[in-house]
DNA sequence: CTTGAACCTCACGCAGCGTAAGGTCGTATG
DNA sequence: CATACGACCTTACGCTGCGTGAGGTTCAAG
Protein backbone atom coordinates (compact mmCIF):
# COMPACT_ATOMS: atom_id res chain seq x y z
CA UNK A 1 0.00 0.00 0.00
CA UNK A 2 1.93 3.03 -1.39
CA UNK A 3 0.27 5.63 -2.78
CA UNK A 4 -2.77 6.90 -0.78
CA UNK A 5 -1.78 10.42 -1.45
CA UNK A 6 -1.60 9.33 -5.61
CA UNK A 7 1.95 9.32 -5.80
CA UNK A 8 3.97 7.03 -6.90
CA UNK A 9 6.40 4.49 -4.60
CA UNK A 10 9.38 6.19 -7.20
CA UNK A 11 8.22 9.35 -6.20
CA UNK A 12 8.21 8.77 -2.30
CA UNK A 13 11.44 6.86 -2.83
CA UNK A 14 13.16 10.55 -4.83
CA UNK A 15 12.25 12.59 -2.10
CA UNK A 16 13.66 10.48 0.33
CA UNK A 17 16.71 10.51 -1.91
CA UNK A 18 16.85 14.32 -1.97
CA UNK A 19 15.73 14.29 1.50
CA UNK A 20 12.45 16.28 1.29
CA UNK A 21 10.41 13.57 2.67
CA UNK A 22 12.03 10.95 4.58
CA UNK A 23 9.84 8.05 6.61
CA UNK A 24 10.01 8.87 10.32
CA UNK A 25 10.81 4.60 10.23
CA UNK A 26 11.67 1.50 8.88
CA UNK A 27 10.32 -2.11 9.62
CA UNK A 28 13.44 -4.49 10.85
CA UNK A 29 13.61 -5.77 7.54
CA UNK A 30 13.89 -2.53 5.93
CA UNK A 31 10.14 -1.90 5.06
CA UNK A 32 9.86 2.47 4.90
CA UNK A 33 7.05 3.06 7.95
CA UNK A 34 4.84 6.46 7.26
CA UNK A 35 3.74 7.45 9.98
CA UNK A 36 0.76 9.98 10.23
CA UNK A 37 2.54 12.96 10.04
CA UNK A 38 4.53 12.31 7.22
CA UNK A 39 1.31 11.56 5.40
CA UNK A 40 0.61 15.18 5.91
CA UNK A 41 3.55 16.23 4.84
CA UNK A 42 3.01 14.27 1.52
CA UNK A 43 -0.07 15.68 1.19
CA UNK A 44 1.42 19.13 1.39
CA UNK A 45 4.57 18.56 -0.75
CA UNK A 46 1.67 16.95 -3.52
CA UNK A 47 -0.50 20.10 -2.85
CA UNK A 48 2.41 22.28 -3.88
CA UNK A 49 3.50 20.01 -6.48
CA UNK A 50 -0.26 20.14 -8.22
CA UNK A 51 0.78 24.53 -8.19
CA UNK A 52 3.89 24.07 -10.14
CA UNK A 53 6.37 24.63 -7.77
CA UNK A 54 9.48 22.80 -7.81
CA UNK A 55 10.76 20.13 -5.08
CA UNK A 56 13.38 22.80 -4.15
CA UNK A 57 10.98 25.45 -3.17
CA UNK A 58 8.79 23.09 -1.70
CA UNK A 59 12.15 22.25 0.62
CA UNK A 60 11.82 25.96 1.40
CA UNK A 61 8.38 26.21 1.72
CA UNK A 62 8.24 23.36 4.46
CA UNK A 63 11.96 24.17 6.27
CA UNK A 64 12.58 27.46 5.94
CA UNK A 65 11.43 29.52 8.51
CA UNK A 66 10.11 32.27 6.57
CA UNK A 67 10.17 33.65 3.07
CA UNK A 68 7.11 35.72 2.87
CA UNK A 69 4.23 33.37 0.88
CA UNK A 70 2.92 36.61 -0.27
CA UNK A 71 5.75 37.60 -2.71
CA UNK A 72 6.11 33.71 -3.87
CA UNK A 73 3.21 32.99 -4.62
CA UNK A 74 3.13 36.48 -6.68
CA UNK A 75 6.28 36.10 -8.79
CA UNK A 76 4.93 32.28 -9.30
CA UNK A 77 1.69 33.32 -10.60
CA UNK A 78 3.69 36.03 -12.77
CA UNK A 79 6.10 33.07 -13.93
CA UNK A 80 3.19 31.12 -15.10
CA UNK A 81 1.18 33.98 -16.90
CA UNK A 82 4.59 34.51 -19.21
CA UNK A 83 4.65 30.87 -19.68
CA UNK A 84 0.96 31.34 -20.78
CA UNK A 85 1.90 34.12 -23.25
CA UNK A 86 4.66 32.60 -24.84
CA UNK A 87 2.49 29.52 -25.75
CA UNK A 88 -0.58 31.71 -26.89
CA UNK A 89 1.84 33.56 -29.42
CA UNK A 90 3.82 29.99 -30.36
CA UNK A 91 -0.39 28.98 -30.49
CA UNK A 92 -0.76 32.34 -33.14
CA UNK A 93 2.10 31.26 -35.09
CA UNK A 94 0.97 27.63 -35.45
CA UNK A 95 -2.38 28.76 -36.68
CA UNK A 96 -0.37 30.94 -39.25
CA UNK A 97 0.84 28.05 -40.40
CA UNK A 98 -1.90 25.93 -40.63
CA UNK A 99 -3.86 29.05 -42.35
CA UNK A 100 -1.08 29.73 -45.05
CA UNK A 101 -1.06 25.59 -45.91
CA UNK A 102 -4.46 25.09 -46.43
CA UNK A 103 -4.38 28.73 -48.19
CA UNK A 104 -2.43 27.55 -50.89
CA UNK A 105 -3.71 23.72 -50.67
CA UNK A 106 -2.13 23.53 -54.75
CA UNK A 107 -3.03 20.07 -55.33
CA UNK A 108 -0.98 20.23 -58.12
CA UNK A 109 2.34 20.80 -56.62
CA UNK A 110 4.09 18.51 -54.82
CA UNK A 111 2.16 19.19 -51.33
CA UNK A 112 4.03 17.46 -48.33
CA UNK A 113 7.27 17.62 -46.04
CA UNK A 114 8.75 20.26 -48.06
CA UNK A 115 5.86 22.91 -48.37
CA UNK A 116 5.08 22.35 -44.87
CA UNK A 117 8.97 23.24 -43.78
CA UNK A 118 8.71 26.40 -46.18
CA UNK A 119 5.97 27.64 -44.58
CA UNK A 120 6.99 27.41 -41.29
CA UNK A 121 9.76 29.78 -42.60
CA UNK A 122 7.93 31.91 -43.59
CA UNK A 123 5.72 32.46 -40.90
CA UNK A 124 9.07 32.17 -38.29
CA UNK A 125 10.63 34.88 -40.59
CA UNK A 126 7.10 36.95 -40.92
CA UNK A 127 7.05 36.83 -36.69
CA UNK A 128 10.45 38.05 -36.46
CA UNK A 129 10.21 41.05 -38.70
CA UNK A 130 6.91 41.77 -36.89
CA UNK A 131 9.09 42.02 -33.54
CA UNK A 132 11.83 43.92 -35.56
CA UNK A 133 9.18 46.45 -36.65
CA UNK A 134 7.19 47.14 -34.30
CA UNK A 135 7.87 48.44 -30.43
CA UNK A 136 6.47 46.24 -27.43
CA UNK A 137 3.98 48.73 -27.29
CA UNK A 138 2.71 47.99 -30.41
CA UNK A 139 2.15 44.63 -30.40
CA UNK A 140 0.57 44.69 -27.29
CA UNK A 141 -1.92 47.50 -29.04
CA UNK A 142 -2.48 45.37 -31.83
CA UNK A 143 -3.50 42.15 -29.42
CA UNK A 144 -6.19 44.88 -28.00
CA UNK A 145 -7.18 45.36 -31.79
CA UNK A 146 -7.16 41.68 -32.47
CA UNK A 147 -9.51 41.07 -29.26
CA UNK A 148 -11.81 44.12 -30.19
CA UNK A 149 -12.16 42.85 -33.55
CA UNK A 150 -12.98 39.59 -32.90
CA UNK A 151 -11.85 35.91 -34.47
CA UNK A 152 -14.42 36.23 -37.43
CA UNK A 153 -13.63 39.56 -38.51
CA UNK A 154 -10.05 38.80 -38.09
CA UNK A 155 -10.76 35.73 -40.79
CA UNK A 156 -13.07 37.67 -42.94
CA UNK A 157 -10.66 40.38 -43.49
CA UNK A 158 -7.66 37.66 -44.06
CA UNK A 159 -10.03 36.22 -47.08
CA UNK A 160 -10.88 39.61 -48.32
CA UNK A 161 -7.17 40.99 -48.42
CA UNK A 162 -5.59 38.13 -51.53
CA UNK A 163 -8.78 38.96 -52.95
CA UNK A 164 -8.63 43.12 -52.95
CA UNK A 165 -4.81 42.84 -54.05
CA UNK A 166 -5.86 40.55 -56.82
CA UNK A 167 -8.67 43.39 -57.83
CA UNK A 168 -6.00 46.08 -57.91
CA UNK A 169 -3.71 44.50 -59.39
CA UNK A 170 -5.63 43.55 -62.11
CA UNK A 171 -6.62 47.33 -62.81
CA UNK A 172 -3.05 48.40 -62.43
CA UNK A 173 -2.03 45.84 -65.09
CA UNK A 174 -5.16 47.12 -67.42
CA UNK A 175 -3.41 50.50 -66.78
CA UNK A 176 -6.73 52.28 -65.25
CA UNK A 177 -5.94 54.95 -64.35
CA UNK A 178 -5.78 55.89 -60.50
CA UNK A 179 -8.36 58.56 -60.72
CA UNK A 180 -10.86 55.91 -62.16
CA UNK A 181 -14.25 55.56 -59.71
CA UNK A 182 -13.46 52.05 -59.85
CA UNK A 183 -10.25 52.23 -58.63
CA UNK A 184 -11.04 55.01 -56.20
CA UNK A 185 -13.61 52.39 -54.70
CA UNK A 186 -10.97 50.16 -54.35
CA UNK A 187 -8.38 51.93 -52.65
CA UNK A 188 -10.86 53.07 -50.35
CA UNK A 189 -11.79 49.57 -49.38
CA UNK A 190 -7.87 49.19 -48.87
CA UNK A 191 -7.64 51.90 -46.44
CA UNK A 192 -10.28 50.77 -44.36
CA UNK A 193 -9.02 47.59 -44.04
CA UNK A 194 -6.03 49.17 -42.96
CA UNK A 195 -7.39 51.64 -40.34
CA UNK A 196 -9.69 48.50 -38.98
CA UNK A 197 -6.16 46.86 -38.73
CA UNK A 198 -4.09 49.52 -37.20
CA UNK A 199 -6.95 50.93 -34.88
CA UNK A 200 -6.68 54.50 -36.25
CA UNK A 201 -3.26 54.36 -34.58
CA UNK A 202 -0.49 56.52 -36.89
CA UNK A 203 2.56 54.95 -35.43
CA UNK A 204 1.31 51.11 -36.40
CA UNK A 205 0.78 52.07 -39.79
CA UNK A 206 4.04 53.80 -40.39
CA UNK A 207 5.56 50.18 -38.37
CA UNK A 208 3.98 48.68 -41.87
CA UNK A 209 4.67 50.94 -44.05
CA UNK A 210 8.27 50.85 -42.95
CA UNK A 211 8.61 47.21 -43.48
CA UNK A 212 7.07 46.82 -46.55
CA UNK A 213 9.94 49.51 -47.58
CA UNK A 214 12.53 47.37 -46.11
CA UNK A 215 12.17 43.99 -46.72
CA UNK A 216 12.52 42.67 -49.54
CA UNK A 217 9.87 39.71 -49.58
CA UNK A 218 6.73 38.92 -46.94
CA UNK A 219 4.65 36.88 -46.29
CA UNK A 220 5.74 35.24 -49.71
CA UNK A 221 4.65 38.28 -51.76
CA UNK A 222 7.58 40.20 -53.43
CA UNK A 223 7.60 43.43 -51.94
CA UNK A 224 8.82 45.27 -54.84
CA UNK A 225 5.55 44.39 -56.42
CA UNK A 226 3.46 45.57 -53.34
CA UNK A 227 5.40 49.28 -53.17
CA UNK A 228 3.79 49.67 -56.68
CA UNK A 229 0.54 48.58 -55.53
CA UNK A 230 0.78 50.85 -52.54
CA UNK A 231 1.92 53.78 -54.67
CA UNK A 232 -0.84 53.35 -57.51
CA UNK A 233 -3.56 53.31 -54.40
CA UNK A 234 -2.03 56.28 -52.51
CA UNK A 235 -2.12 57.97 -56.03
CA UNK A 236 -5.81 56.56 -56.41
CA UNK A 237 -6.89 58.25 -52.65
CA UNK A 238 -5.24 61.46 -53.53
CA UNK A 239 -7.67 61.95 -56.16
CA UNK A 240 -10.36 61.27 -54.17
CA UNK A 241 -9.27 64.02 -51.80
CA UNK A 242 -8.29 66.60 -53.84
CA UNK A 243 -12.20 66.56 -54.79
CA UNK B 1 31.93 32.53 -35.50
CA UNK B 2 28.98 30.16 -34.61
CA UNK B 3 26.32 31.46 -34.15
CA UNK B 4 24.40 33.30 -36.98
CA UNK B 5 21.22 31.64 -36.24
CA UNK B 6 21.09 32.72 -32.76
CA UNK B 7 21.74 28.93 -31.92
CA UNK B 8 24.66 28.40 -29.52
CA UNK B 9 28.21 26.35 -30.55
CA UNK B 10 27.03 23.72 -27.99
CA UNK B 11 23.40 23.28 -29.52
CA UNK B 12 25.03 22.48 -32.85
CA UNK B 13 27.59 20.09 -31.35
CA UNK B 14 24.31 18.40 -30.18
CA UNK B 15 22.39 17.89 -33.29
CA UNK B 16 25.64 16.79 -34.38
CA UNK B 17 25.80 14.25 -31.99
CA UNK B 18 22.28 13.04 -32.51
CA UNK B 19 22.72 13.16 -35.98
CA UNK B 20 20.10 16.14 -37.05
CA UNK B 21 22.85 18.29 -38.75
CA UNK B 22 26.29 16.75 -39.52
CA UNK B 23 28.65 19.72 -41.02
CA UNK B 24 29.41 18.58 -44.22
CA UNK B 25 33.01 19.61 -43.78
CA UNK B 26 36.06 19.78 -41.50
CA UNK B 27 39.23 21.82 -42.12
CA UNK B 28 42.63 19.44 -41.61
CA UNK B 29 42.96 20.96 -37.78
CA UNK B 30 39.60 19.47 -37.31
CA UNK B 31 37.48 22.39 -36.98
CA UNK B 32 33.89 22.56 -38.60
CA UNK B 33 32.66 24.07 -41.68
CA UNK B 34 29.14 24.64 -42.23
CA UNK B 35 28.42 24.92 -45.82
CA UNK B 36 25.45 27.14 -47.18
CA UNK B 37 23.23 24.42 -47.41
CA UNK B 38 23.82 23.35 -43.85
CA UNK B 39 23.50 26.55 -42.96
CA UNK B 40 19.72 26.56 -44.76
CA UNK B 41 19.11 23.28 -42.43
CA UNK B 42 19.98 25.19 -39.48
CA UNK B 43 17.74 27.61 -40.15
CA UNK B 44 14.96 25.10 -40.68
CA UNK B 45 15.35 23.75 -38.03
CA UNK B 46 15.87 26.90 -35.67
CA UNK B 47 12.35 27.73 -37.20
CA UNK B 48 10.31 24.16 -36.36
CA UNK B 49 12.25 24.09 -32.68
CA UNK B 50 10.44 27.92 -32.10
CA UNK B 51 7.10 26.21 -32.83
CA UNK B 52 8.00 23.81 -29.97
CA UNK B 53 8.44 20.85 -32.03
CA UNK B 54 10.96 18.03 -30.92
CA UNK B 55 14.08 17.04 -32.04
CA UNK B 56 13.15 14.08 -32.90
CA UNK B 57 9.90 15.39 -34.86
CA UNK B 58 12.21 17.78 -36.70
CA UNK B 59 14.08 15.23 -37.91
CA UNK B 60 11.33 13.25 -39.15
CA UNK B 61 10.36 16.59 -40.94
CA UNK B 62 13.29 16.76 -42.61
CA UNK B 63 14.44 13.54 -43.46
CA UNK B 64 11.07 11.65 -43.82
CA UNK B 65 9.46 11.29 -47.20
CA UNK B 66 5.88 11.95 -46.17
CA UNK B 67 4.16 12.52 -42.74
CA UNK B 68 0.90 14.51 -43.43
CA UNK B 69 1.81 17.80 -42.35
CA UNK B 70 -1.18 19.12 -41.87
CA UNK B 71 -2.51 16.15 -39.47
CA UNK B 72 1.54 17.08 -37.69
CA UNK B 73 0.29 20.34 -36.94
CA UNK B 74 -3.19 20.54 -36.05
CA UNK B 75 -1.64 17.81 -34.00
CA UNK B 76 0.70 20.09 -32.68
CA UNK B 77 -1.84 22.54 -31.46
CA UNK B 78 -4.00 20.58 -30.12
CA UNK B 79 -1.23 19.92 -27.67
CA UNK B 80 -0.38 22.86 -26.98
CA UNK B 81 -3.89 24.20 -26.67
CA UNK B 82 -3.97 21.92 -24.00
CA UNK B 83 -0.90 22.85 -22.33
CA UNK B 84 -2.19 26.57 -21.89
CA UNK B 85 -5.51 24.82 -20.72
CA UNK B 86 -3.91 23.05 -17.73
CA UNK B 87 -1.81 26.33 -16.92
CA UNK B 88 -4.50 28.16 -16.94
CA UNK B 89 -6.60 26.18 -14.33
CA UNK B 90 -3.59 26.25 -12.24
CA UNK B 91 -3.45 30.15 -12.52
CA UNK B 92 -6.35 30.11 -11.41
CA UNK B 93 -5.72 27.67 -8.53
CA UNK B 94 -2.91 30.28 -7.47
CA UNK B 95 -5.18 33.22 -7.86
CA UNK B 96 -7.66 31.32 -5.49
CA UNK B 97 -4.71 30.87 -2.71
CA UNK B 98 -3.59 34.75 -3.09
CA UNK B 99 -7.37 36.09 -2.61
CA UNK B 100 -7.78 33.45 -0.04
CA UNK B 101 -4.47 34.63 1.99
CA UNK B 102 -5.00 38.12 1.84
CA UNK B 103 -8.73 37.62 2.89
CA UNK B 104 -7.62 36.27 5.77
CA UNK B 105 -4.74 38.59 6.55
CA UNK B 106 -4.53 37.99 10.44
CA UNK B 107 -2.01 40.09 11.72
CA UNK B 108 -2.45 38.63 14.47
CA UNK B 109 -1.92 34.66 13.55
CA UNK B 110 1.58 34.11 12.89
CA UNK B 111 1.48 34.90 9.03
CA UNK B 112 4.12 32.74 7.29
CA UNK B 113 4.91 29.69 5.66
CA UNK B 114 2.06 27.57 7.64
CA UNK B 115 -0.33 29.87 7.05
CA UNK B 116 0.12 29.42 3.03
CA UNK B 117 0.44 26.15 3.32
CA UNK B 118 -2.46 25.49 4.70
CA UNK B 119 -4.46 27.52 2.58
CA UNK B 120 -2.36 25.60 -0.81
CA UNK B 121 -4.11 22.45 0.76
CA UNK B 122 -7.44 24.17 1.00
CA UNK B 123 -7.58 25.08 -2.37
CA UNK B 124 -6.05 21.95 -3.54
CA UNK B 125 -8.55 20.15 -1.35
CA UNK B 126 -11.49 22.31 -3.21
CA UNK B 127 -10.15 21.57 -6.40
CA UNK B 128 -10.59 17.86 -5.90
CA UNK B 129 -13.97 18.28 -4.46
CA UNK B 130 -14.77 20.52 -7.56
CA UNK B 131 -13.76 17.92 -9.86
CA UNK B 132 -15.30 14.85 -8.03
CA UNK B 133 -18.82 16.74 -8.08
CA UNK B 134 -19.08 18.35 -11.23
CA UNK B 135 -18.88 16.60 -14.24
CA UNK B 136 -16.84 17.73 -17.11
CA UNK B 137 -19.97 19.49 -18.97
CA UNK B 138 -20.79 21.13 -16.09
CA UNK B 139 -17.33 22.53 -15.42
CA UNK B 140 -17.12 24.00 -18.87
CA UNK B 141 -20.44 25.48 -18.76
CA UNK B 142 -18.71 26.89 -15.40
CA UNK B 143 -16.29 28.48 -17.15
CA UNK B 144 -18.25 29.31 -19.56
CA UNK B 145 -20.47 31.33 -17.01
CA UNK B 146 -17.31 32.86 -15.83
CA UNK B 147 -16.32 35.03 -18.95
CA UNK B 148 -19.93 36.09 -19.17
CA UNK B 149 -20.18 37.29 -16.24
CA UNK B 150 -16.70 39.02 -16.11
CA UNK B 151 -14.22 39.70 -13.50
CA UNK B 152 -15.21 42.38 -11.91
CA UNK B 153 -18.63 40.78 -11.05
CA UNK B 154 -16.82 37.62 -9.40
CA UNK B 155 -15.04 39.55 -7.64
CA UNK B 156 -17.83 41.25 -6.31
CA UNK B 157 -19.81 38.38 -5.80
CA UNK B 158 -16.92 36.85 -3.69
CA UNK B 159 -16.90 39.72 -1.24
CA UNK B 160 -20.61 39.60 -1.03
CA UNK B 161 -21.40 36.26 0.13
CA UNK B 162 -19.00 36.78 3.28
CA UNK B 163 -21.30 39.54 3.96
CA UNK B 164 -24.40 37.77 3.47
CA UNK B 165 -23.51 34.34 5.17
CA UNK B 166 -22.76 36.74 7.98
CA UNK B 167 -25.85 38.59 8.03
CA UNK B 168 -28.04 35.03 7.87
CA UNK B 169 -26.47 34.16 10.63
CA UNK B 170 -26.71 37.14 12.81
CA UNK B 171 -30.58 36.81 12.56
CA UNK B 172 -29.88 32.93 13.03
CA UNK B 173 -28.53 33.05 16.27
CA UNK B 174 -30.83 36.02 17.45
CA UNK B 175 -33.61 33.57 16.64
CA UNK B 176 -35.52 35.93 13.73
CA UNK B 177 -38.34 33.86 12.23
CA UNK B 178 -37.70 32.89 8.74
CA UNK B 179 -40.86 34.47 7.74
CA UNK B 180 -39.45 37.54 9.23
CA UNK B 181 -39.43 40.59 6.03
CA UNK B 182 -35.87 41.07 6.98
CA UNK B 183 -34.41 37.18 6.46
CA UNK B 184 -36.84 36.92 3.28
CA UNK B 185 -35.19 39.64 1.76
CA UNK B 186 -31.69 38.21 2.29
CA UNK B 187 -33.14 35.04 1.46
CA UNK B 188 -33.70 36.01 -1.86
CA UNK B 189 -30.29 37.85 -2.55
CA UNK B 190 -28.94 34.52 -1.27
CA UNK B 191 -30.60 32.69 -4.49
CA UNK B 192 -29.95 35.24 -6.82
CA UNK B 193 -26.22 35.00 -6.14
CA UNK B 194 -26.78 31.58 -6.29
CA UNK B 195 -28.98 31.51 -9.95
CA UNK B 196 -26.25 34.16 -10.97
CA UNK B 197 -23.35 31.58 -10.20
CA UNK B 198 -25.05 28.92 -11.37
CA UNK B 199 -26.90 30.63 -14.88
CA UNK B 200 -30.03 28.87 -14.11
CA UNK B 201 -28.54 25.36 -14.70
CA UNK B 202 -30.76 22.80 -12.74
CA UNK B 203 -27.89 20.50 -12.37
CA UNK B 204 -25.61 22.18 -11.22
CA UNK B 205 -27.31 23.76 -8.18
CA UNK B 206 -27.84 19.93 -7.75
CA UNK B 207 -24.48 19.93 -7.72
CA UNK B 208 -23.27 22.56 -5.31
CA UNK B 209 -26.01 20.89 -2.90
CA UNK B 210 -24.67 17.81 -3.39
CA UNK B 211 -20.87 18.75 -2.56
CA UNK B 212 -21.89 20.65 0.73
CA UNK B 213 -24.34 17.60 2.26
CA UNK B 214 -21.46 14.89 1.69
CA UNK B 215 -18.41 17.02 2.63
CA UNK B 216 -17.63 17.79 6.25
CA UNK B 217 -15.59 21.07 5.47
CA UNK B 218 -15.30 23.52 2.80
CA UNK B 219 -13.50 26.38 1.80
CA UNK B 220 -12.67 26.59 5.22
CA UNK B 221 -15.98 26.23 6.86
CA UNK B 222 -17.98 24.06 8.69
CA UNK B 223 -20.27 22.60 6.14
CA UNK B 224 -23.12 21.57 9.07
CA UNK B 225 -23.26 25.55 9.79
CA UNK B 226 -24.01 26.19 6.31
CA UNK B 227 -26.17 23.35 5.82
CA UNK B 228 -28.09 24.83 8.88
CA UNK B 229 -27.61 28.08 7.08
CA UNK B 230 -29.54 26.49 3.50
CA UNK B 231 -32.00 25.20 5.21
CA UNK B 232 -33.47 28.53 7.32
CA UNK B 233 -32.76 29.97 4.34
CA UNK B 234 -35.13 27.59 1.82
CA UNK B 235 -37.42 28.28 4.78
CA UNK B 236 -37.52 31.95 4.34
CA UNK B 237 -38.10 31.25 0.67
CA UNK B 238 -40.88 28.83 1.12
CA UNK B 239 -42.40 31.48 3.20
CA UNK B 240 -42.03 33.81 0.64
CA UNK B 241 -43.39 30.87 -2.33
CA UNK B 242 -46.42 30.40 0.08
CA UNK B 243 -47.49 34.10 -0.33
C1' DC C 1 5.88 -25.24 1.38
C1' DT C 2 4.88 -22.61 -2.41
C1' DT C 3 2.92 -18.67 -4.61
C1' DG C 4 2.25 -14.13 -5.81
C1' DA C 5 2.09 -9.44 -4.34
C1' DA C 6 4.51 -5.89 -2.45
C1' DC C 7 8.53 -4.10 -0.95
C1' DC C 8 13.69 -3.36 -1.19
C1' DT C 9 18.28 -1.39 -3.50
C1' DC C 10 20.94 -0.03 -7.32
C1' DA C 11 21.23 2.35 -11.53
C1' DC C 12 20.27 3.85 -16.26
C1' DG C 13 17.17 6.79 -19.24
C1' DC C 14 14.98 10.97 -20.95
C1' DA C 15 15.25 16.23 -23.49
C1' DG C 16 18.11 19.68 -24.76
C1' DC C 17 21.36 21.54 -24.14
C1' DG C 18 24.72 24.45 -20.15
C1' DT C 19 28.95 24.42 -18.33
C1' DA C 20 33.37 23.45 -16.89
C1' DA C 21 38.03 21.03 -17.77
C1' DG C 22 41.86 20.65 -20.44
C1' DG C 23 43.99 20.90 -25.03
C1' DT C 24 44.79 22.72 -30.04
C1' DC C 25 44.89 26.34 -33.66
C1' DG C 26 45.37 31.01 -35.58
C1' DT C 27 46.85 35.52 -35.39
C1' DA C 28 47.69 40.29 -33.62
C1' DT C 29 51.03 42.34 -30.69
C1' DG C 30 55.31 43.44 -27.90
C1' DC D 1 60.08 35.47 -32.68
C1' DA D 2 57.81 34.42 -28.45
C1' DT D 3 53.59 35.05 -26.47
C1' DA D 4 49.20 36.08 -25.19
C1' DC D 5 44.48 35.89 -26.35
C1' DG D 6 40.41 34.27 -28.66
C1' DA D 7 37.93 30.77 -31.00
C1' DC D 8 37.51 26.27 -31.64
C1' DC D 9 38.07 21.24 -30.32
C1' DT D 10 36.70 16.75 -27.31
C1' DT D 11 35.02 14.63 -23.19
C1' DA D 12 31.85 14.30 -19.86
C1' DC D 13 28.96 15.47 -15.92
C1' DG D 14 24.72 18.32 -14.44
C1' DC D 15 19.91 19.64 -14.40
C1' DT D 16 14.29 18.05 -13.33
C1' DG D 17 11.40 14.55 -11.58
C1' DC D 18 10.71 10.84 -11.62
C1' DG D 19 9.77 5.97 -15.05
C1' DT D 20 11.36 1.65 -15.66
C1' DG D 21 13.79 -2.29 -15.40
C1' DA D 22 16.98 -5.88 -13.01
C1' DG D 23 17.63 -8.82 -9.36
C1' DG D 24 16.74 -9.94 -4.51
C1' DT D 25 13.89 -10.09 0.12
C1' DT D 26 9.68 -10.14 2.86
C1' DC D 27 4.79 -10.89 3.78
C1' DA D 28 0.32 -12.85 3.91
C1' DA D 29 -2.58 -16.35 1.80
C1' DG D 30 -3.57 -21.06 0.08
Amino acid sequence: MGERTGLSVRALHHYEEIGLLVPSGRTESGHRLYAEEDVMRLQQIASLRSLGFSLAEIREFLDAPSFSPGRVIELHIVRIRERIELERSLCDRLEAVAALMSAREDPAVENSAEKFVETVMEVTKMSERIEKYYTPEQLEQLERRKLELGEERIRAAQEEWPVLIEQVRVEMETGTDPSDERVRKLARRWMELVEEFTGGDAGIRCSVTNMWQQEETLMGMDTANMREMMDYISRANAASNHR
